[in-house]
DNA sequence: AGTTGTATTTTGGATACGTAAAGTGTAAAC
DNA sequence: GTTTACACTTTACGTATCCAAAATACAACT
């Protein structure tokens, strides 16, 4: 099997960077700036480009370099007939069966037979949900998958810990917005409350959420907020990405989103904080518990 | 190389519970339950008692079973030469390396080398600092150590966290204390105002503090908050191991801890709740950051 | 100066096999 | 009815080799 993962990985989040970023067609791309960007060598980046090429998302012009070749709305079925990589595919395969049917208790050869993988890609695959937090080693052998954010309980325990934690992070003496950020945040709100349902997909207005909170705590300065915050999002991702959103007033959201930020930017921390408190309520009581 | 860690970690850990459970001389050892305490199996158990016998710390019959030879505090010294195994080994030199100079961004085989051990068992250390928290995967090749709680920065991070986290766990309404472990960390408490200083060592003193704060956090029912509050101790363990303890007045700490304990016995958790607060605050201002 | 093109080095994923250690089932002992 | 003793199965660590892919260094181009 071959293990080009970080080469699709990198075609992937290349393009969904460019609907991020909203470019227009004729924009160089600058292949040293995109590898410093995602933390490569150049090498991947090369190589995805290359793909672009073939499919005519990309132009190039030998010793000058990569031009887009299409505006970034152009890109919707591009990505969506993106080929996963083996440790994509392996992570969505164990994803699947433990939310259809949660896996428990696991021996690492039990887990090669059934996903039909080799150990290092599954040793890889497991880091990745190590980190994440829904699987921990047994002390001997085997690995033991724990049960995700998909109860009521759960959603009460995360929207108690946002409730507590997110509206004191605006009010910490260490908070501290970084101005192209939040110019940015405020850029991105404002497109999703003009344009939001017609140009974007449930996952991107969902990403965008996602990191319009994360953004926020990070300016408050304390890596356990943040991390506490990311995991929990991450297992927010997982179990909500699954269940075809009933599009909730986004809108509203967006409404929502723009007065904390404008009220960041006046520097009315308290006001900000009440406001993201109440969001944050509202969101609670919007949301039914998914089954 | 051999890779009897486990046997090693089981007979570890098998030496420090009977401390804490501060068992006679003729307590009866059961494997199975020994097992089952320990989340392994009796194989690795049965290794380990046969290493205490051969160290007359535990007497054999055939076909009786084990039984402990001596008093829980004649055990100082065992626990002391104890071997380790060879992740443990790693573990330590990782460490070590990390915290005397910052490994920064490091490859694999770099480590392979620098720490001579193999790949696998690598991984098996990495896999545990990465649930630690202080070590992350590089996109491509490649690990990055990151800082850990050991500025100034680090610690005001960690004590703003507690102080939200903590006397917030006790108002919950979810928080449901087990009358069974509040017993036990009440007597642990009242052991340690009365002998603490005798009979146990700045890391057993250390490992009490934190399980008295964890068990609390935990009987809020939020795992959200409890995974944060253990990763941080964890981390905080790693650092505060390493600079001799100046024994700052732990008999005045296990006050504190017992009129909170006694406090949620009453169920008078807003009492309870304002008392760790100012325990918290009280331990911040003790501790000077650490250099 | 910054970016691209390309050759070179290094890494780590795939694979396989031998073996010590961990897990498991069951009869015997208490 | 537990607990132990022991035979048996399964797991995963150690080790080695091969090679695609990632990193790196630097010359060439704009």
């Amino acid at each position: 099997m071959k293990h080009n993962h970080l080469q699709q990985k990198i075609l992937r989040e290349l393009l969904q960077w460019i609907r991020v970023e909203r470019l227009e067609a004729g924009h160089k791309l600058v292949t040293s700036q995109i590898a410093k960007q995602f933390g490569v060598s150049r090498t991947p980046v090369l190589a995805a480009l290359d793909v672009l090429v073939k499919d005519d998302v990309v132009h190039y012009d030998k010793n000058k370099g990569y031009l887009l070749a299409c505006h970034y709305d152009a890109l919707d079925e591009q990505l969506e007939t993106l080929p996963e990589s083996g440790l994509e595919k392996l992570y969505q395969s164990i994803c699947d069966n433990h939310f259809a049917d949660p896996l428990g208790e696991l021996s690492e050869s039990e887990m090669m037979r059934r996903f039909d993988t080799s150990r290092a890609l599954l040793l890889k695959c497991l880091s990745k949900i190590l980190q994440e937090g829904w699987v921990v080693r047994n002390e001997g052998h085997g690995w033991q998958f724990i049960e995700v954010v998909n109860d009521e309980t759960a959603y009460r325990e995360s929207y108690e810990f946002r409730l507590l934690n997110e509206p004191a992070a605006l009010l910490a003496e260490s908070f501290q917005p970084d101005p192209n950020e939040l110019a940015s945040l405020i850029e991105e709100q404002q497109f999703i409350q003009n344009h939001g349902f017609e140009k974007l997909s449930a996952k991107e207005l969902y990403d965008a959420n996602i990191r319009f909170h994360e953004t926020i705590i990070s300016w408050a300065n304390n890596r356990f907020t943040l991390q506490a915050i990311q995991r929990l999002n991450q297992l927010r991702r997982l179990v909500e990405y699954r269940q075809i959103e009933t599009a909730m007033s986004r809108n509203i959201q967006s409404n929502e989103h723009l007065d904390i930020l404008y009220a960041i930017q006046a520097n009315e921390m308290s006001l900000a904080s009440t406001l993201l408190k109440q969001h944050i309520e509202r969101a609670r009581s919007t949301k039914a518990p998914s089954r």
